[in-house]
DNA sequence: AAGACATAATGGCTTACCTCA
DNA sequence: CATGAGGTAAGCCATTATGTC
């Protein structure tokens, strides 16, 4: 039994990647809301696009590679992505995430004691640092400095921005970045790490990307971290948790729902226990009342609803499996907002009783839209 | 000041893909 | 050409750490 359901409009989980072309779209995106339907079990693996990327980036997680390997691969990177031929715009925001003490001129000397991860806003560092001439061709060795490794990244950048190297190709500034990884790892025994804090405007972009993808090809990471004067890999960071976040909103739901399932088909069981006492009790007292024809009834192949041809049986049914339906009907409309709320609705993915036959206390046609041939 | 909460960040693991022998 | 090993990169998950209320 799979659960198909999804928070936020399912939609873009499965739509190309559409903000570097038209950032428009976002102004009248709905809300992120919560939404169920069939479509989201099925999340969309980015990989499909990203695979075409794939090599494009790399902000993380190769720390222990040799350089051999990693300078090939950078070539390999160097060559697929670039940084600077795609006009990216994203206008869903102004960028504006402008330095606080700006006025601190980019204080390189603070770096270079060793000693500058406190009291420094490493919101700030990437406005200051960007030079614009070279943003496109520098981001993301730019925006690689971890905040919890100010000194040691920042000595990294100083020597990459105040040294003639201006010129230095993308493997320079991608292996820059992995030593600045790195450093930020060494930095742990030292430091504790620094805790960036997102500015309002930053969250509401990411979050407006977020609702237009919720994976980040490497050009998108970092036409992001570009735009917000983030690290790619706190756009990445911030991708992966608001996926968590999501998903864990997605469990909480799904719970809610089928606890609500639980409690329906609880219902409808005690209900039909009653039911079945009914009938035994009336079998007893009348053992005649009860026998119908064989012929009386018969069941639907394809949708599993008993017809009656009787109208005193359809009489005795309707009668007896009236709250049924009657709850079905109430579940579906406070629930169903998609047309997937009815805890048997096949497009929950749910099939809940489906395998036994149901009683329904209407006549088949008015249930059933299509004709029965016998 | 202490605790709860939100969330940025980290490390480990898995998976898919690529290269090469 | 097919195949398996090794490397790489990306995502997910659990967890930690930190900032805020």
């Amino acid at each position: 039994m799979e659960l198909g359901l999804s928070l936020g409009d399912a939609a873009t989980a499965s739509k190309p990647f559409g903000f570097m072309e038209k950032s428009t779209k976002l102004t009248n995106k709905a809300s992120l809301g919560f939404c169920m339907g069939l479509s989201i079990g099925q999340n969309h693996t980015p990989r499909e696009d990203e695979d075409k990327e794939k090599h494009g980036n790399n902000d993380h997680k190769s720390d222990n590679t040799n350089t051999t390997t990693t300078a090939e691969a950078n070539k390999r990177k160097s060559l697929t992505v670039d940084t600077t031929d795609s006009p990216i715009q994203l206008d869903l925001l102004p960028n504006t995430p402008v330095p606080r003490n700006r006025n601190s001129s980019p204080t390189y000397v603070v770096y270079d004691n060793g000693n500058m991860s406190r009291g420094f806003d490493v919101n700030r560092f990437p406005a200051v640092m960007v030079h614009e001439d070279q943003a496109d061709q520098d981001v993301a060795a730019l925006s690689s400095s971890p905040p919890n490794s100010a000194t040691s990244s920042f000595q990294m950048d100083f020597c990459m921005y105040s040294s003639k190297g201006r010129s230095e190709s993308h493997n320079e500034a991608d292996q820059a970045e992995r030593a600045s990884s790195r450093a930020s790892d060494e930095d742990e025994n030292g430091s504790a790490r620094k805790k960036l804090r997102l500015s309002k405007d930053q969250s509401a972009f990411l979050e407006e990307s977020f609702k237009e993808h919720n994976t980040l090809t490497p050009k998108q990471k970092l036409a992001l971290a570009k735009e917000l004067n983030l690290r790619p890999r706190q756009v990445e960071v911030w991708f992966q948790n608001r996926r968590a976040r999501t998903k864990l909103k997605q469990t909480e739901v799904d719970c809610e729902y089928l606890k609500r399932c639980c409690e329906t088909l609880t219902e409808e069981n005690r209900r039909l226990h009653k039911e079945l006492q009914e009938l035994r009790a009336l079998k007893t007292s009348n053992p005649f009342y009860m026998q119908l024809p064989a012929t009386t009834l018969t069941m639907c192949p394809s949708c599993e609803r008993v017809a009656t041809t009787s109208t005193s049986t359809a009489a005795a049914t309707t009668t007896t499996a009236t709250p049924t339906a009657t709850a079905a009907t109430t579940t579906t409309t406070t629930n169903n907002q998609n047309n997937t709320a009815d805890p048997t609705s096949k497009t929950t993915g749910l099939s809940l009783g489906s395998t036994r036959p149901r009683f329904y206390p209407f006549s088949h046609t008015q249930t059933h839209p299509h004709q029965h041939t016998a």
